[in-house]
Formats: structure tokens, sequence, C-alpha cells
RNA sequence: UCCUCAGUAGCUCAGCUGGUUAGAGCGGCGGACUGUUAAUCCGUAGGUCGCAGGUUCGAUCCCGGCCUGGGGAGCCA
């Protein structure tokens, strides 16, 4: 019995005439009189094998069944080719069809499709050499990042996906509930009564677990997530999910230079990840869709990112010496176009701003000593915005509860919280990657929709 | 959610400033060609012009509505 061997091994053997077997889809048949080419992929790699099968060999009819989309197996001698365009081939001895493609009705042509003509085809869509190289990528992305964390000591933390707190105020909840949705009961007050629900309370869908992973960081160190985070935000653009995974690293007696230190580290590493394991795909990706990807990806490996703050962002926005469509001020959030300007104009590289003033950010932050300014931080890439936002974490338990309070949050939702400033606090500090941005960036597409499998986005939950 | 552009053959698009039978390239199908590389050459089929209305003798074309998609913005990762 002869066990298969993938393309991606075969393309890089040596020519020795050995039989093999190979098993895969057919992307091209090219045919001339007697003689039959097949591009085969099993998406080892984004490269594809070349069959050449004499026609007087084989049955006419299993012939006429290969087409573009059909899985095959073939036997056969593995050859130095004959032709140009590669360096081996198989003399196909024997061939199995294991499913026909039948070509009236199949999608997929051998001639280029739109992106937004595959993303309607989500489920063939893994088929075509962009999505192949995007979703190897992805994969080898995603085992960079845990194989990153565990080199470092890192302890990967499963936060929860189901959570009882609506306390992040990072954006609208997805509500979990097996209430009848026809018939809910209701409290005296008239509204749902949750306690008849299945957790006995109100209960949603994660927007980050970052609190839950700083209560793992002030025990085990240093702890990250990785899993996938909702919001129910009606968000319809090219960078924005409604289901999307997020990178969560909390980091104990990381101050917040420390935490900028990993998080530029950190991304250094999984560039040069990605320039060392998947250069085929890269390759691929930049001649096809973003010519200067794979120098952008070098540039951003070899330059020190720019570290200014808040207050010095605002200083050299002013000073640009031009009119802006939202005001710059110091007090107000950064717009998009500010954040293009100091890093596509201003400094060409990515660039971390830090010290926002303390009531554009979140509650959860260190407070510095200025009072106005607390120790956030915010990665700024090219083409993509903010693909890293952190901060250092509040430890002081009265700080951090006169914040709660001054925001008006409900001081008895982060019992759990705030115990962990009670009991043995420490400096602390944190950050979350959206992955789907950083897939974006690594991968030169410009929709995030065609960085991750099945996209969820309004009104769109097919497949 | 706001602004903006678009929706015509399986795909990518042209067309009609309202008028008989709506076009091209690619893909499909048939044929030719002993080694092709998104092969090439010849032939051929294929359409509810996004949906439901309105104006009109007549609408794919004009008008308002709705749906879907792209780009930009907001929210954010």
């Amino acid at each position: 019995m002869m066990k298969r061997t993938k393309v991606k091994e075969l393309l890089a053997a040596a020519p020795a005439g050995t039989d093999v077997m190979v098993k895969g889809w057919v992307r091209t048949k090219r045919d001339s009189k007697g003689i039959i080419f097949l591009a085969v992929n099993d998406g080892s790699t984004i490269n594809n094998i070349q069959v050449v099968a004499e026609a007087a060999k084989f049955d006419t009819g299993l012939l006429k069944d290969i087409n573009t989309g059909a899985s095959v197996a073939v036997k056969g001698r593995l050859v130095e080719s004959h032709g140009k365009g590669q360096r081996v081939e198989i003399q196909a001895a024997e061939i199995i069809l294991y499913g026909k493609a039948d070509p009236e009705v199949y999608p997929l042509q051998k001639k280029g499709h739109t992106l937004e003509f595959l993303r309607e085809i989500a489920h063939l869509r893994f088929r075509t050499n962009t999505f192949g190289a995007v979703f190897r990528m992805r994969h080898a992305m995603a085992f960079a990042i845990h194989k990153y964390f565990n080199d470092k000591g890192f302890c990967y933390l499963h936060t929860p996906i189901i959570t009882g707190s609506d306390c992040e105020g990072a954006g609208e909840m997805f509500h979990v509930t097996t209430l009848d949705l026809n018939n809910i009961p209701k409290n005296p007050a008239g509204g749902a009564d949750f306690s008849k629900d299945f957790f006995a309370k109100e209960t949603n869908l994660t927007v980050s677990g970052q609190l839950e992973g700083e209560l793992g960081a002030l025990a085990l160190g240093e702890i990250y997530t990785f899993g996938p985070t909702f919001r129910a935000e009606n968000s319809n653009t090219p960078r924005h999910l409604a289901e999307f995974w997020m990178i969560e690293p909390e980091m104990a007696f990381y101050d917040i230079t420390d935490n900028m230190d990993l998080a530029e580290d950190f991304l250094k590493y999984l560039i040069n990840y990605a320039l060392e394991n998947c250069r085929d795909d890269l390759d691929f990706l930049t001649s096809m869709y973003d010519k200067g990807l794979i120098d952008r990806l070098k540039f951003v490996l070899d330059n020190p990112f720019e570290r200014i703050t808040y207050t010095t962002a605002v200083k050299i926005l002013e000073d640009a010496g031009r009119k802006w469509e939202f005001p710059v001020e110091w007090g107000r959030d950064l717009q998009a176009e500010h954040e293009r300007y100091l890093v596509e104009v201003h400094y060409k590289r990515p660039v971390i701003i830090t010290d926002y003033p303390k009531a554009i950010k979140a509650f959860y932050m260190k407070q510095n000593e200025d009072g106005k300014t607390v120790k956030a931080m915010d990665v700024l890439f090219p083409g993509i915005g903010e693909v890293i936002g952190g901060s250092q974490r509040e430890e002081d338990y009265d700080k951090l509860l006169n914040r709660i309070r001054e925001l008006g949050l409900k001081e008895k939702d982060f019992w759990w919280y705030l115990e962990t400033r009670k009991f043995g606090t420490a400096p602390h500090s944190g950050f979350g990657l959206g992955f789907e941005r950083l897939m974006l960036f690594m991968t030169g597409m410009s929709n995030i929709r065609d960085v991750i499998p099945f996209p969820r986005t309004p009104r769109n939950a097919e497949f």
C-alpha cells in the first residue's frame, strides 16, 4: 500500500524516478492532443504539482470528469519536468477520481475572481490561491503567538466567553439567554425576569478577557488570553467584525515601559516568524495584492517604533500646518486622520502614543501624578491604525474605586476585581491585540472579512 | 448609524441622455493541435437588466422607496 506524499514535500524532492502518490484538488486542466496536464493542490503549499497523463492510457470518460475542482489521487513516477514552469512533475500511472466538480455549475474558474464574489462563496474560497495563502498564514501566526508567549514563560489562560459582567464599556454586547423570546417572564418592574434565565442573571458574550486576565496575572505572574470576543456594534467597515479574536497578555510587575517593550518585541517576533516561515504565501500576496507588503514587513521589523506622549502628538498635529476635518485640541481623542498623519506622514513608521487624558480612556488605567493623564499606550500601524491598545493598570484600591464612582459605574459589579487591589495588589500591565487587524497587516489584505474564515458582520451570519 | 458609489450572462464589465432582436472578454459546451503553464485557434449556447412601485403610449434607462455590495466616517480591536 503506497503512502500519500504532500505536494510541498514532492516539490522539494529529487526527481529520482521514484513511485509516489499525491492526493488533492485539481486547480487547472490543460489538454493537447493525446496529453493532459493537471495542476494539483492539496493545501500544503500555495504551489501545485503538475501531473502529466497520456490520454491513451486512461479511460476517456474518467479524463472528461477530471476538471477544475475535482478531487483525485494520482499514482505515478516523480520525474524531472520536460516543461519550463516547474522542476518536477508526476507521470501518471493511475488516477482515482474521488469527487467530480461539474464545470457548468462549479463557481470557481481558472480566471481571477473578485474578493467580494469569493465572500459570497466562503465555503469554497479556501480553494483559491489567495485564501489558501491567507489561512495558512493565519495558522502560522496563531502558532507563533502561542510559541512566543510559551517561550517567555507566559501561561495561556482561558477566560470565559459567557460573562455575567456588563462592565467593560467596550461596546454593545450580545445577550445570552435561554428564555423563550416569544414569552419572556417579566419582573414586577415590567422588564425581563432574568432570575428565570439559565444563569439566574443577565449574561452576555464577552467583549474582552482583560479583567479576568488580570486576576490570573496577579498570581501566575504572566498570562495571556487568545480567544474570540464579540461586539454587537453596528459597525460596517473593512476593519470591524462582530466576532473577532483577541490576544491579551497581562503581566504582574510590568510598568508601562515594560509593556511597550513587550508589545514591540512581540510584533517584531511575529513579523520575523512570517518572513521566515510563510515566504511562498507572502511572495504570492505581495505580487497579487500589495506590492509593498514584504518591504513594509521588513521595514517595521528593522526600525524602532516611535514613542511619544499624547501631549506631544497634539503639538505635532497643531504645528502640522494643515486643516483637519476634526479639530485637534488637548483632551479630544485622536481621529483616524490624525493617527494616519502621525504614522504615515510625520514619522513614517509605527508609533506608540502614551499618557492619554484620563477622560477619554477606561477606568482601570493607572493615573499619572499630574492628575490629568493615564498610563495608556496605543500602537499605531501604517494602513490599519490602532493594532494594540494597552495600559499599566491602576493597582491602588482607593484610586480605582474613586474612578469607578466618578464614572458612575456600578461598584458592586466589580467586587471581585476590586478585591485583587485589596489583597496583595501589585503593579501590572497588559494590552490587547486584535488578531484580524494583525492579519490585515501581515497579509496585505485590505478587508477584515478576508482574513477570518467565516466573518460575522451586521446582517451577515451565513455559513 | 451617516456620507458616497454601484447592482445588466456563471464571472468582470460596456450599453441605452425612454423606442423593434441588450453586447464584449473570460468561463462553459463542441471541435482542432504530441509538452501545456491563467495554453492557443475555430465554432456555439447562455439574460426576470437587484426587488416592488410611480411617471409615460412605451422604462434596463427617469423619480421616490427598499434590499445587497464596495469605499470613506463614527464606534473600536
